[in-house]
DNA sequence: CCCTCGCATCCATGGTTGTCGATACGTCTT
DNA sequence: AAGACGTATCGACAACCATGGATGCGAGGG
């Protein structure tokens, strides 16, 4: 192998409509040389997805009825308060792998697939 | 979109032949709940990934001549003192993102591709 | 055999982060 | 209007982490 991974200039780009303009996302990490503020970037995403109550967050709403849920029906499947399960929440809405909508007193989250494919095409392209 | 995401049981098991034995990774975030373990696996990958200079460090290994390179060629290029170097390397090493191979005097490090496949795929399975 | 060079490790430190408990803020119900 | 309920936010604290400089160590070269 030598520069295997992959080339891409702006990875995805998905089709973001307007949420946080957040998902756009980065360059590879193989490919072409990764910039300082590409960097950044990427690993603000990453360590946003580098807790592991918030893996199991995003994974019980993913899987949760509808592909959303409220903070009280998170708190105790993880096992967390619920003061820590609305930070780790809005630390996922603000990397963009989260929306939230407010319905009626309750917050509703849904997982934004798009960002995850997005960093994950950054981390390694899919074909290879 | 509902529970979109994908469905694995042990994303991967990536071919990996004898490293660390840590390249089996996890389960996908989405798809089927994630366990604890399992969250703090990946978690623990993620992490490792999540700062800048080591995606940069990993960028500038793959992209080096050869796919490999010894920490006396990155130190530069990253702008990191070379004991900090060594330190991030070590964490990509332990993380299964890098190889290390010590030549003469020099430890050269090579990019795991399957690693960085398997968490992405982890994170988001690229048929969808 | 000594000196140099490449690298890992140790020490110290400032900064970040996960967590809880308490509190504040809206919204709905009665 | 008052209380109940769901959430966000704040304050505090312990744990962790990235980083630099110094030191130690092994491999070559003279």
């Amino acid at each position: 192998m030598r520069g295997t991974l992959d080339t891409m200039t702006t990875a995805v780009t998905a089709t973001r409509s307007a949420s946080t303009d957040a998902v756009v996302c980065c360059s590879p990490v193989t490919g072409s040389q990764l910039s300082q503020p590409d960097a950044e970037q990427l690993a603000h995403r990453l360590k946003a997805l580098g807790d592991p109550g918030r893996l199991r967050l995003l994974s019980l709403v993913a899987a949760h009825d509808g592909g959303e849920a409220c903070v009280c029906e998170l708190t105790e499947p993880v096992g967390l308060s619920q003061g820590t399960v609305s930070h780790h929440l809005k630390v996922l809405v603000d990397a963009g792998f989260l929306t939230r909508e407010q319905r009626g007193k309750w917050a509703y989250y849904a997982v934004v697939t798009d960002a995850l494919h997005a960093v994950a095409t950054a981390i390694a392209q899919p074909s290879s």
